[in-house]
DNA sequence: GGCCACAGATCCCTCGCTAAC
DNA sequence: AGTTAGCGAGGGATCTGTGGC
């Protein structure tokens, strides 16, 4: 891990008048030919570029900006990064970004919200074309009410969005509806819920929709037993399951979903004979647990890709490639649910075979 | 997720010159107490402050980056987001870059380095103080061998640094001798290795460690399984291992322990009765799957810290607070290693017991 | 009253580029 | 196609006021 340093005596980095003095022009037409504006002969492009080739030239952003009062910088204000949910986001997104032309300023807080002010006055100063907050938490929401930015905002998660969209614009809604109604259709009635951390949008959305797609299918909901997203907290809650009115168990992720086999196996609960689990998200190492993780998956990367080129086409209309769609959540039926046991389990709900 | 955009009215942000005026004095006294020059009266320095405050300055970043040729930026090319070292090591440095009032921007690229001509442009373009590769791929290195930058680079988990150095400085070495020693310690020496992919110069690290470490306990290595870090690879891993011949299963991180756990687990193979599996990395569920899983701590959080923090120590030697070293890789023993059973899997080694 | 020293504030030019003429 | 004038800041030289002798 060492530091190389360029040679003290480098020369002063090409500007484009070095350019305009080789080729034999002036300054503007360099700056007309970088830009790729009409109005400069073919022949006199292909000197300003060999010229711009033999010096190494390359355009400072600091000029470009303070000149066009435009930057080709987004801003990332983003909460939980570790989770393999919001990594998986800045990674479409910084895909994203590059890919028109632009680099992401990452700017990371705690779900706290402690040092919103410090995070958006960074924010502030590095003249950005624009930000994308993936902040799921209240706290940060809440941090960030006061904040009036100069640029276009894009706020990912929030949690309107899963509430009042039907289609569940990040996927929560539809990904927990898809889990739970999985399970019903096996013929469970006794479902139990693992949720994420109330703060989280997301994990908020998950419960939201527990209930909700309970309550459709006119059946109750069970105590929501509460998690952190870690594998940790999923195994507290599995100690904390009662086997005798739970026949399924729905974790808002899969890492939960682990945490809660691992719980039932100590316990010497059989995953699926027993009890079914499910988990959301998909992560890759999901089906290699034991058993198998039936679980929806979640296109991460695409929401962060899209909720670039979202911004971008905000920002700028034209120059924006049109973006896939992400693709939608996709329930996948692995090994660790199955049809619930005729047994006392199903107290409510007679036993259907 | 939709985007706000600021009101298409707001007035321009306040410059200097907007402060000076209301202060009532020149801008280059509000440049002094913008960055805390001596050569102000405290009378003049509050009236500024104040000024400052009730227009809701911000300095802008390019006039100063112009100006000043110099920028609070770092740049990060990297590789691999998806993996959780890469995605840890990012945290760890955009936390630290913001602790010293820098953004990082991230530059993804991936693993085959095609592109990297586009990303070093990017990366020359936007004025950087200075760069952090984490570009495990030799690919990447070769591509980004033509680079001239023109500050400050540091390349993190570089191949020479774990070779040439008996610390490891990524812990790549260390980890993998301390798991390799672990297996010994337990008794086997028919211990095979589930490695990463070759172009990956931690998974090449991780690989010569183990051959290392066989040859100075004057054992010989196994055949070495290839894998690509995923645990579907450790998973066709695990069930091309000859039990007959293998005790124990080093792989070179815990999805693809993951894996091979799966695999022996559908092939009748306890674990660890019949064959003890470690991984390296520690990541967060590992101590979950069933078996718990044996591997070695590794800090990329730390690394990434610690990474920008040496990088800007080049760049600002006075300005730079001292960094606190990363955790040295630690060996956590969790219940998928045990010593190995006195069968006919010990071909060699007479058995011990 | 004149001279000097010096902090405190100002003036002008510069950075590299874009935009209007 | 070229000329000229900014963009918003920093850097150094320069001016102003104060106090000491």
């Amino acid at each position: 891990m060492s530091v190389v340093t360029p040679p003290a005596g480098s020369t002063r980095a090409a500007t484009i008048y070095d350019v305009a003095r080789l080729a034999g022009v002036s300054h503007q037409t360099v700056s007309r030919v970088l830009n790729d504006e009409p109005g400069t002969r073919a022949a006199t492009r292909e000197r300003v570029r060999a010229a711009i080739a033999s010096l190494g030239y390359r355009r400072n952003s600091a000029a470009t900006a303070l000149a066009s009062r435009r930057s080709h910088r987004l801003g990332a204000l983003v909460t939980g990064m570790l989770e393999s949910g919001p990594s998986k986001f800045i990674d479409g997104a910084a895909t994203a970004a590059r890919q028109a032309g632009y680099v992401l300023d990452i700017v990371s807080l705690d779900h706290t919200g402690r040092d919103a002010t410090q995070a958006t006055d960074l924010l502030d100063q590095h003249d950005l074309a624009g930000v994308v907050i993936l902040a799921p938490s209240d706290q940060v929401h809440a941090a960030l009410a006061t904040w009036r930015p100069r640029v276009p905002v894009l706020v990912a998660t929030a949690l309107e969005d899963d509430h009042t969209d039907p289609d569940g614009h990040t996927g929560n809604t539809a990904a927990t509806r898809a889990a739970v109604e999985h399970l019903l259709g096996l013929g469970h009635t006794r479902i139990a819920l693992v949720a994420g951390p109330d703060h989280w949008a997301s994990a908020a959305a998950r419960t939201h929709a527990y209930h909700a797609t309970m309550a459709a299918h006119r059946l109750p909901s069970l105590p929501v037993i509460p998690g952190d997203w870690s594998a940790r907290s999923g195994h507290l809650a599995g100690h904390a399951l009662d086997p005798t009115t739970t026949t399924a168990v729905l974790a808002a992720n899969d890492q939960m979903a682990l945490g809660v086999i691992r719980a039932l196996s100590e316990r010497g609960i059989a995953v699926p004979e027993a009890i079914s689990a499910i988990g959301i998200d998909d992560i890759p190492e999901a089906g290699y647990f034991l058993p198998p993780l039936t679980t929806v998956h979640l296109d991460f990367h695409g929401y962060g890709h899209h909720a670039i080129t979202t911004l971008l086409r905000t920002i700028d209309p034209v120059g924006t490639r049109p973006t896939p769609a992400p693709e939608p959540p996709r329930l996948v039926v692995r090994a660790s649910t199955a049809p619930p046991v005729a047994s006392a389990a199903t107290v409510a709900a007679p036993a259907v075979r």
